[in-house]
Order: structure tokens, then C-alpha cells, then sequence
DNA sequence: GGGCCCGCAGGG
DNA sequence: CCCTGCGGGCCC
């Protein structure tokens, strides 16, 4: 199994072949190998957490494929050592508000002279920053390097650009970072620049998933830091301390959750781009000016005792005794700020501690007791029962494909669904059985039939597993499940008991047309029983000819003629099933079947994504030549041509279809075949809200589909705008389905709304 | 939440 | 070759 780890500037990116019991450290060591970044300058962020050492990959339940994120940490001591480098923003270095610069918001673009805020990929953290120049990225360069902007440009004149023609993404910005004055000015593009934050917001006035500017320490969460958006999660507020929780965001997939935040005294709006549409929303009510925030605070009174001097209060007075007397031999806890007695503390304390930090008892943490950045891993009742909790066994084990999981799932018909799967060809082969899962040809990735047992089966794989399985192709002898004693952790056994006619091998029958019978039963008219999907395994090779050299192919779709018990080899009961094909497209072992194979470009398995680039980097040299082959078969199969053209009908409604910019990025699949075009088209068309295909679809003037399903639901949730981008709709929204898509989509999945 | 299951890889 | 490490996803 394999996961990449990418750099946040999204700039080096690096398969790693691991197994599950790999550990963090092991890891750190890998990703130094591959990408050259010393194990103490990696910073690795997973799915809103830090991955520390001492715990496994598999403990962050990091899946197949998974992209891990990598920031390199930055050279500490010149930051140190530089002035005021820990709180970039202050209030007096903030530029007056009638700053004739700052007033320009509704201009499209960045000038030269703006103050700014930039955003250090390194760090992930905003600075200040001063625009210098603005320059045109060139065209060709700019769409291949997407980021890097290192390459060469054009600069072009100031008046060109107060025209404001310029489309964003084709700008960068030259930046001078005001604490590197002496370095190179930055170039830096739009969405890491943003008005220099100049308005504080109030505490009291923030809202869960505000999304606030705040200073966070990644390494020590209770010392001061570098500026990180926070998108709040949680407030959390006595008399007279604050704190938020928040997810940390560091670049766009990048984040750490649960962070606890203490530094709330300042926080700052973030200043809407100017070249975003809508100047409108840059004053909220919710935020106001620090000044107004100290005022507020200051006429507040003791919920508990109202500030009545004859009331024990241990909220405002002593903690422990509640008296009042004596303020001067009174110290405040720094983190809950509650005031003590220093006699009455135990031990008592002769004078006030003169440190500038005093902790009370309550709030006193162990030295050792290391803060973390982040979410922090909880311990999991699953994993805790788990054999590997129990290190008796040193064996390394997790690094094949058998458990890793799916990274898709088919979601273009539902798991009961009888029949094909929408753009799955006959003979389409997967080296893994996970694959097959993923396609939905064939959903548990482990067993043999797929059914439920009060409705039917809907496919099963033939692999071999019971030897007196009979192939002949367009017909075998299928043996039902169960009756043998697995305990033990076996894979399989000798029959040691008689089969049943109940759960899949019972869902199995129900496809048979006949009524369902214990004793078994044949059709009489077979053909009009329920169809199963049939996948032949490369393990059936050694019983019968039909089978595919490697992986599992799928053969088309069979049905029960009928079913029977017998008194199998072992001399216990088994169910047998007679299975004979009926599918219009030919079965692969045909000589037309091996024709539009060919012209598919089915002849070789389909490799999970990454698998090539895990493979291509193996270096241990321990890799079985089987992978080779494949390896070798993939690029053959570059070099054939397998590139998919669509029908012209098709191609004619997409031509005429709105989603001109979506369909223009499908059409780059093109090329690699059918396959990876409709799965590509797939999950470009897949609706946020039932993240199935859009069924019924609306296409938003943002440009946006959804199922006309799932907005009305938002609708009557009084949500009125797009699931998407947030794009107001309007309550009186008439909601026309995009007929045209819907055409499409139905031609390129025939059957997919079916069951929707 | 438990039982079932024809998976894949490593090691002897 | 055989044995066995621990699964994930499905159904009930």
C-alpha cells in the first residue's frame, strides 16, 4: 500500500509505498529519501492533525492513496532574532484608515504601494507586506505550471492594469515582506494576498465559523505565533478569560482541528479581496473596533454576586474562601484568572510569587506534559481491540492491497442494483479485488456473492475457491458459501458441514425464476430470472480455461437456471447453482469479445491510481516480476491509442450544454480511453449534497449542478443559496432542470436513474 | 455491533 | 508450497 505526501505549496509531490504498521518516525525517514527534506525539517499534517511520533500511519487511519501534507519548517533563528517578528500586525503600524491606498478596494486589482497581507506558504501564515510591482504571468507558462510563476513573464504598464482587464489567475504580485526588507521581493499570486487586516473583532460578537485572523503558535500552542486563519468552532468564555477552538487553515487542504486558541485579545477581520465582486459586505456589524471592545468590558458585573460587597463570592473574590478582604495578598491564576488568597492556598505562600506567569493549582499543568498543535489523536475503542495492540507479534503486515480500503465508491447506481453498471464494459479487468469493489461490479471485497437474502444476488466472482466449480463459460456450476469452520483465521477449509439455503446462498436462488424453495428448484423459463454480474478471478485459472491470466475480469451478466443441493466431495450437503450467460455483448474469450477488448483497451487489468508511481520508485528490488508485467502491459496500452470519441449525438448536447468550462476539462480524459473519461465525467457531475451523479440536475448561474432533489431539500431548510459556492439564489428560484445534462448523463450512464 | 467472507503479502 | 498477519464492507 501506498500514500503521497505533498508539499503545501503543492509544488513536489512523492509517492511512498508503506504497510500499515509503518511508524511516524519510519515514515519521516521515507519522505526524506524520496523528497531530501531532513526528518527535523518535516511538519506532516493528515486530515486536520499533526503526525507525531510514536504512533503508526495506520493509527491516523491514512488511506491508499491518501495525500499527506508536508511543511517544511522554516529557519527558526532568523526569526527570532528579527524585530517584532512574532505579532506582524500591531494596532500603531496599521496604516490610518483614510490610507488613500487601502480606500482603492473597488478597484479589480492590486496597486503598486498597497499594503498587504501576504501568506508564506512555508509557514502558512500571513505577514506584512508591502505590493512593489505587478506583473503579467505568461500565458503557456501559467497554464503549465499553474503556481510557480518563477518562469519567465511579461511586465506590463501601470495604466494597462488600472484597466483592470487583467484576468486574476494571469497576475502576480511582487511583494516586499516587511520583516525580510533585505531579502528578494516575493512573488506571490492573488490567493495568498489580501488587504493589509485592519479592523480588531470582538470577542463577545463572534460566532461559531466566524472566520477570524489570529496569532497561533503550531509548536507551543500557549506562546505567541505567527498569524493563521481560524475558522471558530468553539467559544469558550468566564468572567474574565477567553478562548476559542478553531481549525487552523494553512492552505487550502491543509488544516489542523481542535486547535485550543488563549491569544484572543486580538483577532482581525479578513479584509475581502478587492478583486472579489461584492464591496458590500466589507463593514459587518458583527465586527468592531478594538476601542469600543475595551469599553465594553469594563462595566461588567459579577454574574454570582452582583458585586456586593457582603457576599462570599468565589468567583470574583477568593477561590477559596470567597472573601474579599486583603486584595494585596491576592494573586490571579494566568490561565483561569481567578484571584487567591496566598494564605489560603495549600501549600500557603508567603509573599506574591513575583514571576509574571502564576498558575493555580487547578490550572497547573505538567512540565511534561507536552501541548500539542492540533487535533490530537484519540484512542480508539475499535483499534484498542485490535490483535496489533497486543505487540505479541513483531510481524509486519498492511502492506498489501487486500485491506486497504476503497478510495471511490460507485455511486451511479445504488449497491441493490440488478443489471450492468453504466460504462462498465464487458471484459473490463482489475488487478485488485478493491478495484472491483470500487467499479460497483462487484461491492464486498472480500466474499464471493453479493446479495441480500430477501431480495437476491446481484453478482458474485468465480475464483476458484471450491474445486468442483465446472466452467465451460457460457455456463458453470457455482457453489454456494458457508459450511466451512474458519475459525482460527483461515482463508478456507474442507467442507466440515452441510450448507444452507440461507443468506447469500439463499439470495443467490432468489434469482432463479421459479419460487423459492428449500428443496431447490429450475426455471422454467430461465432467461426471465434476475441477472447477476459474473467476475472471473486469474485464481480460477488453475480449474478452468476461461479465466483471466491476471486480476479479475468482469464476463457479463448470467443468470440461475436452477439450484440444487448434492453431497459434495467431503460428503456434506452444498448448494450448487447452474449459471448460463445472457448478455448482448459477446463474452470475452469470443473472438468478438476479443475485438472490442482491443478496441477498448481492456487487454491488460486496470492498476488502482498511484500504483504505477509506487511502483515506478520501488527501489528494494524486492517487487515480483508479475507487477512488472503489468507495469509494462500499462504503457503499451499508452501507445495503442485507446482514446475514447464519443457519439455525435452526445457530442452535440455537450457542445450545446452551459457547463462549457466543465466539459472542456472532461474532454482531456478523452484520450485515456473510455473508462477514465466517464469516471472523470462522473465525479465532475457528481452532486455536493447526495455526492451521487446528478440526478435531475440544476444548473446554478454560478455554475453549479445539483440535484433538483437535494436543493429543494436546502430550499425548504430555508437555505437559499448554492450548496456550492454559497452563491445566492433567490428564494423564488424556479429551480429548471437542465434537461440537456440530463440527456447526457443518460446517455453516457444509461440506467443510472434508475432506483434514484 | 457482530458475523461473514474464494484478499493480498510475508515468511517458513 | 502452506500458513497466517489483520482486514473492509456488507448484511442482519
Amino acid at each position: 500500500m501506498y500514500v503521497r505526501v505533498r508539499t503545501v505549496d503543492g509544488k513536489e509531490t512523492a509517492v511512498i509505498t508503506i504497510s500499515k504498521l509503518t511508524s511516524v518516525e519510519e515514515f519521516r525517514g521515507l519522505v526524506e529519501r524520496k523528497l531530501g527534506i531532513k526528518i527535523e525539517k518535516q511538519r506532516l499534517f493528515y486530515r486536520g492533525k499533526q503526525l507525531e511520533d510514536g504512533y503508526r500511519i495506520f493509527d491516523y487511519e491514512v488511506r491508499l492513496n491518501d495525500v499527506i501534507q508536508l511543511m517544511i519548517k522554516p529557519d527558526i533563528e532568523c526569526f527570532t532574532s528579527s524585530k517584532s517578528s512574532h505579532v506582524p500586525v500591531t494596532i500603531e503600524s496599521l496604516p490610518n484608515k483614510s490610507d488613500v491606498n487601502l480606500q482603492k478596494c473597488g478597484v479589480k486589482c492590486f496597486q503598486v504601494g498597497d499594503l498587504v497581507d501576504v501568506k508564506l506558504l512555508s509557514y502558512g501564515a500571513w505577514f506584512e507586506g508591502t505590493v512593489i510591482d505587478v506583473v503579467k504571468r505568461d500565458e503557456i507558462n501559467h497554464t503549465d505550471l499553474k503556481d510557480t510563476v518563477h518562469e519567465s513573464k511579461i511586465e506590463c504598464s501601470k495604466e494597462y492594469l488600472n484597466f483592470g482587464i487583467l484576468q486574476d489567475d494571469n497576475v502576480a504580485y511582487r511583494v516586499v515582506i516587511e520583516q525580510y526588507e533585505e531579502d528578494e521581493p516575493l512573488e506571490v499570486s492573488l490567493k495568498n494576498l489580501r488587504p493589509r487586516a485592519r479592523h480588531t473583532c470582538d470577542f463577545d460578537s463572534l460566532k461559531v465559523n466566524d472566520v477570524v485572523m489570529i496569532n497561533y503558535n503550531i509548536e507551543k500552542p500557549e506562546s505567541l505565533g505567527y498569524w493563521y486563519d481560524v475558522v471558530v468552532t468553539g467559544i469558550k468564555k468566564t468572567k474574565t478569560s477567553k478562548e476559542l477552538t478553531g481549525t487552523i487553515h494553512i492552505t487550502d487542504d491543509t488544516f489542523l482541528s481542535n486547535c485550543k486558541i488563549t491569544s484572543c485579545d486580538i483577532m482581525f477581520k479578513i479584509e475581502p479581496s478587492p478583486v472579489e465582486n461584492n464591496a458590500n459586505d466589507i463593514e459587518e456589524s458583527n465586527f468592531c473596533d478594538r476601542e469600543e471592545t475595551d469599553e465594553n468590558q469594563s462595566d461588567t458585573k459579577c454574574s454570582v454576586c452582583n458585586d456586593n460587597i457582603n457576599v462570599k463570592c468565589r468567583l470574583c473574590n477568593c477561590h477559596v474562601c470567597g472573601r474579599k478582604d486583603s486584595p494585596e495578598t491576592q494573586v490571579l491564576c494566568d490561565d483561569c484568572n481567578m484571584a487567591y488568597h496566598i494564605g489560603c492556598l495549600n501549600p500557603p505562600l508567603t509573599t506574591v510569587p513575583e514571576t509574571d506567569e502564576w498558575y493555580c493549582p487547578d490550572c497547573k499543568t505538567d512540565e511534561n506534559e507536552i501541548v500539542k498543535a492540533g487535533e490530537k489523536l484519540k484512542d480508539s475503542k475499535k483499534k484498542a481491540k485490535l490483535p496489533s495492540q497486543n505487540s505479541r507479534s513483531s510481524r509486519d503486515w498492511g502492506k498489501g492491497m487486500a485491506c486497504v480500503g476503497r478510495t471511490k465508491e460507485c455511486t451511479l447506481v445504488p449497491s441493490n442494483h440488478y443489471g450492468s453498471i453504466p460504462g462498465v464494459e464487458v471484459g473490463t479487468c482489475w488487478l485488485y479485488r478493491v478495484q472491483v469493489s470500487e467499479s460497483g461490479v462487484h461491492r464486498p471485497p472480500v466474499g464471493g456473492i453479493h446479495g441480500r437474502e430477501c431480495d437476491g444476488a446481484y453478482s458474485l466472482v468465480l475464483s476458484g475457491g471450491y474445486e468442483d466449480d465446472v466452467d465451460d463459460g457460457d455456463e458453470f456450476l457455482y457453489t454456494g458459501s458457508g459450511g466451512r469452520d474458519l475459525s482460527g483465521n483461515k482463508r478456507t477449509a474442507d467442507q466440515s458441514c452441510d450448507q444452507t439455503l440461507t443468506r447469500l446462498n439463499k439470495a443467490l436462488a432468489l434469482n432463479c425464476n421459479v419460487s423459492f424453495s428449500l428443496e431447490g428448484a429450475e426455471a422454467a423459463d430461465w432467461k426471465n430470472g434476475k441477472p447477476v454480474r459474473v467476475v472471473r478471478s486469474s485464481k480460477l485459472r488453475k480449474h478452468s480455461k476461461y479465466a483471466p491470466e491476471v486480476g479479475n475480469r468482469y464476463d457479463g451478466l448470467y443468470k440461475v437456471v436452477k439450484y440444487y443441493p448434492e453431497k459434495g466431495k467431503s460428503g456434506f450437503v452444498v448448494w450448487r447453482y447452474l449459471l448460463r450467460r445472457d448478455d448482448e455483448s459477446p463474452a470475452p474469450w469470443t473472438p468478438e469479445g476479443k475485438k472490442l477488448i482491443e478496441l477498448h483497451g481492456l487487454d491488460k487489468p486496470l492498476v488502482p491510481d498511484g500504483y504505477i508511481e509506487a511502483s515506478k520508485d520501488e527501489n528494494t528490488g524486492s517487487r515480483k516480476r508479475k507487477s512488472r508485467d503489468v507495469l509494462k502491459c500499462s504503457s503499451e496500452k499508452k501507445l495503442k491509442g485507446i482514446e475514447y470519441k464519443l457519439e455525435k449525438s452526445v457530442k452535440d448536447l455537450i457542445d450545446k450544454d452551459v457547463n462549457v468550462k466543465l466539459w472542456k476539462l472532461c474532454s482531456d480524459y478523452l484520450k485515456k480511453g473510455k473508462q477514465i473519461y466517464l469516471a472523470e465525467v462522473a465525479q465532475t457531475f457528481t452532486c455536493i449534497c447526495c455526492q451521487e451523479l446528478v440526478h435531475n440536475p440544476i444548473t446554478t448561474p454560478c455554475k453549479h449542478n445539483i440535484c433538483k432533489n437535494c436543493l429543494q431539500r436546502s430550499f425548504a431548510a430555508e437555505v437559499f443559496t448554492c450548496p456550492c459556492c454559497r452563491y445566492e439564489l433567490g428564494e423564488n428560484d424556479h429551480m429548471v432542470v437542465n434537461e440537456n445534462l440530463a440527456a447526457i448523463l443518460n446517455k453516457l450512464f444509461p440506467g443510472y436513474e434508475n432506483g434514484r
